[in-house]
DNA sequence: GCAACATATGTACATTTAGCCTCTAATTTA
DNA sequence: TAAATTAGAGGCTAAATGTACATATGTTGC
């Protein structure tokens, strides 16, 4: 009868697919890897897990070396696992997403120094990958497209305040479709978790929107319900 | 510029939410552990990864073992990493659920040494469990609860050739509602994937209910239209 | 002052969902 | 053997939601 862990050698990652929202544009941040495997390569941030740190804090970590930035929103939503997937030994990789609201400065300095340069890219515009990030990307991408129908995670990519134009936007660009502008509209105020701020646009041409804010209280109190946005 | 990836000891594993529906009850799979620590305790299923698997191929070869059975469905669903998880160590949990249908002979006969016994526990009538097995528990069913509105995962559940009653009853005892008969059939029928077998229950009392089979094939067809069961 | 641009909104109809009861077919019981 | 019981099977209506669509309003720019 063992009580010891059977072990190979082996660890685990953290691997992050970053969506920022842009001028009606989705983008991913990708580093160019400074280090090998794959040095020179573009590929999605991440790194090893902290020998006394969770999987969400290490997560965290990554992303605010990164970006300088905290308390972003992130969502583990998938472990890839298989044996030969990094080329100098087992390498576990636990895959987050994260949705951030971009706005002002964009440019991002990596902190550290396995990361030559780090640029927002449009997701319709990727290049090609180092290891399995292609497909880490992917099943991130189809996550959220799914996920943004039942859960209020379009906010997470719009500042505080935004106008519902702008939300539509968000939409249109996950889903990849159209939207009737009316019908949109209707039903998201139908929700009764967008409040009004009576205040409109500033510096912008013609005819300026309302800006709301989203209520997460008043969600909070109808998540059981599980309401599709 | 380090070239060897940094490590620490640890190792993973996988931990599986074995759901089974028999008579009218939701059920998993429950072990009584043969090892320390929490020896006697009882656990969800699970095994440390095979060095040579990939996260999957460990997920069934551990169901296997236990139960015999292969071509289970299964699928991913949370990591759990947190430090301290593991009284030997760090130990990183991919956890799956997996979805039986339950019918003949429902006695689980482990073939590993590591679990005493086996059996299949009402949900609602869960022991206390080893290690941070009751919150893998609880986010699994939380996660098929979600799941089964919007993909025909219930039918996992159910034999080959089921009746409508039965499926109500899956949908009933999971989502924890009373649901009317009328509206049921007429929206389950409406999405054209049960087919009506012409064939009758046996060896029931009373009227024998119609027998169907859930068409993978024309579900597959309706898919990227991601209908809502 | 008018054209251009962007926001904002209302109406009609179709589809889906919710709520409900009675008929039919079979077995069981008296 | 007929009546009672049980379970399957289904239709109708109102309410809610979704879909499709055009015009009014408010602002800037020329």
């Amino acid at each position: 009868m063992k009580e010891i862990l059977p072990k190979f050698d082996s660890t685990f990652s953290i691997d992050c697919v970053v969506f920022g929202f842009d001028e009606g544009e989705l983008k991913i941040l990708l580093i160019e890897r400074n280090e090998e495997p794959f040095k020179d390569w573009w590929a999605l941030p991440g790194n090893i897990v902290g020998e006394v740190e969770s999987l969400d804090q290490s997560a965290s970590r990554i992303l605010n070396e990164l970006t300088g930035l905290s308390n972003i929103y992130m969502e583990q939503y998938y472990t890839f696992g298989d044996v030969n997937r990094h080329p100098q030994g087992r390498v576990v990789s636990i895959a987050y997403y994260a949705l951030l609201r971009l706005g002002g400065d964009k440019a991002v300095k990596p902190i550290s120094t396995y990361a030559k340069q780090a640029h927002w890219i449009n997701v319709k515009d990727l290049p090609r990958l180092a290891f399995d990030h292609q497909q880490i990307f992917d099943k991130g991408l189809e996550k959220i497209k799914r996920r943004i129908k039942h859960q209020p995670i379009a906010f997470e990519l719009l500042p505080e305040k935004f106008t519902l134009t702008q939300l539509q936007n968000v939409y249109e660009i996950i889903l990849n479709k159209k939207l009737d502008k009316r019908n949109f509209r209707k039903k998201m105020l139908s929700f009764g978790v967008l409040r009004d701020l009576q205040e409109k646009q500033q510096g912008v041409s013609f005819r300026a929107a309302t800006l709301y804010k989203f209520d997460k209280r008043k969600y909070a109190k109808l998540f059981e319900k599980e309401i599709s946005f």
